[in-house]
DNA sequence: TTGTCAACATACCGATCAGTATGTAGCCTC
DNA sequence: GAGGCTACATACTGATCGGTATGTTGACAA
């Protein structure tokens, strides 16, 4: 957001942050915000809080940072996509097969951004990081609108099943981020299979927005 | 489990758990289970811990309590219809919608239930509680084992698209239990708008999963 | 009318943990 | 070679919270 300054530091600085991102995303993912402790985080990266500290003012500002990360990724990949070419039927299955396959690539960042701000967060920090929270949720808003406005697109094409895009994006995500909650990586084994998995997801979710043939 | 020599004191025992129960789901909703702490709910009971520590014996207790009780409830009402008239897909459109209703229904509850065990537990409390983490854990294996049944019926019958059953119902699952995340509850208007978003998405799912008539 | 027990409330303890304050080792600069 | 700064580590504090120990009150029993 602010790093214009860039030096030798700042490259460092930013590299820093981003291992520390790393094992926090892990260790979040594990644990979730509330039972994640900083020295935990520090263990995994084989430091002391010092060094997360040095770095972050506080917990939810480091727990923001993964889920901006997540965001980030999502939003960078998948938004090209969609304005690229192609149907909306052909956008939006590309969309998705990215999607599943940046969450399986990414898990540990991914699964705390689907879990998202869970309300863990609202009651507590919430004043101190209201700012913060309202750009990560503007965020959120931003990605699933651009799967609103490719669904919407298809629906006035009529290739889609008649629905007010915003409620049909809901299962059709769901769908695909379910996979947070069951899928496990599994070592070796993996190129294929998480493709795999991708496609399959990707093709249920289709079917699902899809105006089917039969009546 | 083990509530037989039924008396008065044990039915009042019952009712007693089962407000603090009600109660303890909605602090955990919004807060998780670590971040919940047992004066919150006692709070929200309009008492003190000494009436939770009374009736459970650990937070992990309780927040397993709630799991069963929204397990227990799924399983009451969804295997009878696993179990009755209509074909695979008949069936499992009537228990997905059936579903879906249940969990807007109870909302406090399934939702603590489908955000499941998450990991915040099974660092922390595992040992002591292994073997009701077991039973819970085999709760929710039953279930989705009814729901992946029908869909292997639906399969061998030619019905369903041709995958795995557990595969299958990954992304069912998903599409459905989704709105545990978005679904938000209005005042009023509540009773025909659950069954239209019960409708909606069971829709969806039943799409993704039925075999298409277009190629 | 006194004992008993369930159903809580109150008071307290010990552990955990976010955040801070204070070192300190290395590098860079001049 | 002295000051300064970065990048941490170490030591400490204050608050929170799970759990326990100890009341207290009313109902019922005998």
């Amino acid at each position: 957001m602010d790093a214009d300054i860039s030096s030798l530091k700042t490259a460092n600085g930013n590299e820093a942050r981003h291992e520390i991102v790393r094992a926090a995303a892990e260790v979040f993912m594990e644990f979730g915000f509330a039972a994640t402790s900083i020295d935990a985080v520090a263990e995994r990266l084989g430091a002391t809080k010092g060094r997360i500290y040095h770095y972050y003012g506080s917990k939810a500002e480091l727990y923001f940072d993964v889920q901006i990360a997540a965001m980030e990724r999502l939003l960078r990949e998948i938004e090209p996509i969609a304005q690229g070419e192609g149907n909306a039927a052909e956008r939006l299955e590309a969309m998705a097969l990215r999607h599943a396959t940046i969450l399986m690539e990414d898990l540990p960042m991914q699964k705390v951004a689907v879990r998202g701000l869970e309300r863990e967060l609202l009651g507590a920090v919430a004043a101190r990081h209201a700012k913060t929270l309202r750009s990560i949720i503007r965020l959120r808003d931003d990605y699933e609108q651009i799967f609103a406005e490719v669904v919407d697109a298809g629906i006035r094409d009529g290739l889609f099943v008649d629905l007010p895009p915003r409620l049909a994006t809901k299962p059709f995500f769901g769908a695909l981020n379910w996979l947070t909650v069951w899928y496990v990586p599994r070592r070796l084994q993996k190129p294929e299979d998480v493709a795999e998995i991708a496609r399959t997801l990707t093709g249920f979710a289709m079917r699902g927005i899809l105006k089917g043939a039969q009546p």
